[in-house]
Parts: C-alpha cells; sequence; structure tokens
DNA sequence: TTAAGTGCAAATATTTTGCTGTCAC
DNA sequence: GTGACAGCAAAATATTTGCACTTAA
C-alpha cells in the first residue's frame, strides 16, 4: 500500500529547507510525527505525539505549520468521510495521488493507486482545460470483510 | 451542466413521504431551499434562504434536516476545497456522479460528468472488493479562465 | 393519542487570531 | 539585529445536544 513508498526520514524538513524556509524545534517535532505517521492523523493527534516529542508545541503552532506544509504541497487534507467529528486529516504527500476509501461500518481506510484516476485527471486537464493542484477521490461504503 | 438535469419540484418530497417520514412545515422550506438552489449551499445559506420562506425554521433543525437527507443519501455533501471556511456544502443528489472542480483563483466551481470516472468506480468494486456507497471527487487548481 | 419533530439555549469541536515575547539565521 | 516564529488566551466558526413544548399522522 502507498503509505511507506519512498519516502526519507528527515526529507520534509530538507524540502522546506531548500524552499529557504526557517527550521524551529517544534516545527521539527511536527515534520517528524508527520513523517513516521502509520495512519491518517488529525490536527489534535499529531498535537498530542509531537508533544511528546517536545513539551512546548502549542495548538497554534500545529496548525500554522499545516497551513504552512499546505501551502508548500506537502501535505494533503483529507475528510475521509467524517468517520469522527469534522475535523481534517492529513498525510504526507507522495509522488503519485492515491484514493481513499472508508468503510462505513469498521472505519477501516484502504488506499489505492489507479491508472484509470490518472486518466481521469488527465482528461479533466485537456476537457475542461482546468489546471489541477490537488485532486481528492474519497469513497465511503463497505470493504470487503464489512459487504456481507 | 448536471445541475439542472431531471429534477422535478417537490421530488425530495415526495422521496421522503415515500419512505414514509412525516413532512412538517419546516422540512418543506428547507427541501424547498436544496431544490431550487442553484448552486451549491452552505448549511448557514440554506437557513437563512429557508428562514424567507418560514421565519420559524431554526438551525438545528436545519443541521437535523441535512443529516436525515445525507442518511438517506438524497444529498451529498462536500467541501469545495473549504474555498470559504471550513463548512460544507449540500447538494442534491442525482442520478449520475460528477466531479467538482474549484478554482483557486476565482472559485468558480465546475461540474463534469465523466465516463472515465465511472470506470474508475467499478475498478475500485472489482478489484478492491469495496461497495460503494458515495464517491467524491473534488479537484482543486485554475479555470480555463484563470491559469494564464 | 403519541412518537417524531422543533426551538431554544447551551455545549462541543475545530480552527483562527492578536499580541507580546523569543529565536533562527 | 531583525524578521519570522511561538505561546497564550481569547475569539470565531461550525455543528451538536438536552430538554420541554408542539404537531403530523
Amino acid at each position: 500500500m502507498p503509505f511507506p513508498q519512498t519516502e526519507i526520514p528527515g526529507r520534509l524538513q530538507a524540502e522546506l529547507a531548500a524552499r529557504g524556509i526557517r527550521m524551529t524545534e517544534q516545527r521539527r517535532a511536527i515534520l517528524k510525527v508527520i513523517e513516521t505517521a502509520k495512519k491518517h492523523l488529525a490536527a489534535g493527534q499529531i498535537l498530542r505525539k509531537a508533544q511528546r516529542l517536545n513539551a512546548a508545541v502549542d495548538r497554534s503552532t500545529v496548525y500554522r505549520t499545516l497551513e504552512l506544509l499546505k501551502r508548500h504541497r506537502m501535505v494533503d487534507e483529507l475528510d475521509l468521510m467524517h468517520m469522527d467529528g469534522d475535523g481534517h486529516y492529513y498525510e504526507r504527500k507522495l509522488a503519485r495521488d492515491h484514493i481513499h476509501m472508508a468503510c462505513l461500518r469498521c472505519g477501516k481506510i484502504t488506499e489505492f493507486m489507479s491508472e484509470i484516476f490518472d486518466s481521469l485527471k488527465q482528461q479533466l486537464e485537456r476537457d475542461c482545460r482546468f489546471s489541477i493542484v490537488v485532486a481528492r477521490l474519497e469513497v465511503g461504503g463497505y470493504c470487503s470483510e464489512c459487504r456481507h
């Protein structure tokens, strides 16, 4: 599944440095949490995990850092069909987009890459003359174990 | 574009009646607002418009009715890339799914139906053995007028 | 009649902001 | 040294809930 893919620890930090963005202890903690995450994290979860690395990290710093990362297209913001509350989930943006499927019964999130999805995006660019910055396909339904 | 399609006024009301759901003046006002909407409406906009039809409509009734309609798959909930705040937008669910493209510069929302999108959903059902209830593809980028 | 629906006010959840002090470069 | 960043507390936004009253069927 796409999660680990070609992810090098410290990569986010290096990318920010390459763009001339100042590094702080707080940002380091937040970036590490996002890079080592094994699942999609909500802002509150990122805050708690980052505080374990650096107790000084504040909630507003988390939101400001997420905003920064979104602006630089280094994270994607997801809803995951709002399986739990109305917040957002965040994940490291990787080279290739993928689809998120959320099981409405067990809550499992499945990720899937598809050439058809890539073609669809090409179609939008071509037929609608739309220049895509971010494409988010989120599907709700029942996974193979829950569909019976 | 898909908005008008085969929409009959009073259809939502009829569908709820067919499912044995109680009709009230408040619901009638809210349903009418959703059916006659010319664009995607946020909950607060639905409230204000419904209050013009029936001043008694309360905010919580709007949310409770939207919840009801979502449960019955009669409306879709969208984010539209959070062009304005963090709320949701709602639209009448029509026979065929469509894609939403939000221009990050001018804010225009473009809707698009695609056979490739339909194939992609079929692929997910088949290859992932996932039973789709709702599929939401939202794209952010620059429309033909803003991409230059 | 009565279960379902509503209004109201208060609570909750999520995110943003102003301001003042701090730190990376 | 200085402009960018952080913490804190408070505000803003969005949505939900408990409860007593009302109404559709």
